[in-house]
DNA sequence: GGATAATATTTACGCGCGTAAAAAATGAAA
DNA sequence: TTTCATTTTTTACGCGCGTAAATATTATCC
């Protein structure tokens, strides 16, 4: 136990017998003092408890061992687990990560961003809003430190960017849509602010026109990051009146989905790919709750575990070496198909 | 535009005309300065857009303007959205919030609190694990800096506590539930590690024998934070077995009742209020995916707006006075009953 | 045991800012 | 204009630690 608090590293120093130059290296790398040492300093450690000051540390050293992570919107639970994948790679890598998130809003986004800048952080992984992002923001901190994006892709942004292969995702359900049943129809926002929702509605197209089948595509009014709500007055008010012209709705994302299915079952109308059931609705993205649907929700899982992974180390790469890649890498991951009982 | 980078406080001083002092005391109290002085100040503020450097700020302030924050689990969306309330609270309050998860382990919790305590924050509000938390780091960082507990109560840790009245909030949905049909049976988790849990049952047994029904108590094995999962696949099992004694089933929380939902779906038994249905199910907390389940969750909404609030308000009335209350003051806000479709 | 390499200690400076004290400048009121 | 209070400037020190250079102490190997 603690006989008494010491104030600094000149105190433990002192106390412990080590001089503070020692001290100092072996809080920047433990295994930069020799074993004997280093024993000698852990031993004093848990005797008194002492802790370097962050503030001194980081004043000192041109460039911190904090890593920014910036995600658009944490409340929503695919955020959440792609955010704290990250979280986990940076400390597992001896980093330290702040994670933040931009709650939908381009100002907050900013906000963000610049924060993080007084924060002096060696590397930034962004997930960014997209389209409503401001990119000044993003190109000033880019100019300071290396930045890598995830999950949304702006051109010629940061040093790197991993994501989720839209083409191949899209195209892998449709097809299963296509071989299982009738051929879907596709329902997104109007004005999406995500940029993977066009590539989405590209994919669409494209895979449909492979098919040899025509496309339908419905766009739902409204912004904002309320898209239960939105698929849920609007998708189940297009259900009600019936403009779908097959039984299979392709839903831009999980999200949408989980509206649009509550709106069906609130409409009486029974969703699923069994026979006695009128309506087959598919997702993107296998939210978490997407397990917990009324029917479970059939969709595309993204490998977040592997973009997270990829992102981190791309920009521990770059900090490590302190030189960015002479090409801009953008690293697409497959998606990967989960069948369950709604389509 | 800027013409060139301003390193220190130094070089803005030099460049803007004014005294190193006078704009020490600007940045920590612009309105600390004479009017005509922090005009001049603002002026040449966003011609070189100058910010201080964070930590030297901080190194020999003895206390910084930091709050900690820390939930059990953010992942969860209703923890997310108190945080979040908690995180806008102190903002505008002029602090700097910084939100942690404890991913649902005490380790992490004990991890957040230690890494907490080197910020050197000039409070923290902490919504603990319950009964796994570890009191021995609580009680360390509670003797350093000012420490408010919300949602879960630990009993004489931190200076007050701000949650919901558990007891009116059960009984006011027993109530409910017994004179719109039969009385409702308790699902709960046999070991839950938040302690409202414990007092939820507690409520409802009071309230069935308030009432002079015979309380039933059903708890579902399994730990950790996938209530969902247990609602699901446990509660599933009940009800295929038909243990419960009556056609309503109160849930302990919203998850375990979104994973029941989903079970009688999958079992084809329909839930609802109405005629026709079988089962009535309903939760606690107005969980934001509630809306979405099918049938949509009755339920009882906590007020988390005036939680945080009042959590934060109390901190800061701690910290600014650089005084604790005399005596610890426990803070209960009422539920609101929610009647969706479920029951 | 001696030579050599690896590691630790001593000494000293600087980072960017808070802050105190004394002197100077400014503003408002008489 | 004088007077006095308020604000700003000048000067100077210290915070806790990183880090460099010179020196002293170890460990390793023949």
């Amino acid at each position: 136990m603690p006989q008494k608090k010491i104030r600094n590293m000149e105190e433990f120093a002192a106390i412990s017998g080590i001089s503070r130059p020692t001290l100092s290296k072996y809080f920047n790398n433990p295994d930069s003092v020799r074993k004997s040492t280093r024993q000698r300093i852990e031993i004093a450690l848990d005797q008194h408890d002492y802790r370097p000051n962050v503030y001194a540390i980081n004043q000192n050293r041109q460039t911190t061992r904090n890593i920014g992570i910036i995600v658009p919107y944490l409340a929503d639970p695919f955020f959440n687990e792609i955010g704290r994948a990250v979280e986990v790679a940076c400390i597992e890598a001896g980093y330290s990560p702040i994670l933040l998130s931009s709650h939908g809003k381009p100002d907050h986004e900013a906000e963000n961003l610049e924060s993080l800048r007084s924060l002096k952080p060696a590397g930034v992984l962004l997930a960014p809003l997209g389209r409503e992002s401001n990119r000044k923001t993003i190109d000033k901190i880019s100019r300071d430190v290396p930045l890598v994006l995830f999950d949304a892709n702006i051109a010629e942004v940061g040093e790197a960017f991993i994501g989720t292969d839209n083409a191949q995702s899209v195209g892998l359900i449709v097809e299963y849509l296509c071989r299982s049943g009738e051929p879907p129809c596709f329902f997104e926002m109007k004005t999406p602010s995500n940029p993977n929702a066009n590539k989405r509605r590209q994919a669409y197209l494209a895979s449909m026109e492979r098919h040899g089948f025509t496309p339908h595509i419905f766009q739902a009014e409204g912004h904002g990051w309320g898209f239960e709500e939105i698929g849920q007055s609007q998708g189940g008010e297009m259900l009600s009146r019936g403009v779908f012209p097959t039984n299979t709705v392709l839903c831009s994302n999980d999200r949408l989905a989980i509206g649009m299915l509550s709106a069906a079952y609130g409409l009486g109308i029974r969703v699923g790919h069994g026979s006695g059931c009128r309506l087959r609705i598919a997702g993107q993205d296998d939210h978490p709750f997407s397990r917990f649907t009324c029917p479970s929700l059939t969709t595309m899982a993204q490998d977040y575990a592997a973009i997270a992974d990829r992102a981190a180390s791309t920009l521990f790469r770059i900090i490590e070496t302190n030189e960015s890649p002479e090409t801009r890498a953008e690293t697409l991951f497959d998606g990967r198909l989960v069948m369950r009982d709604s389509a």
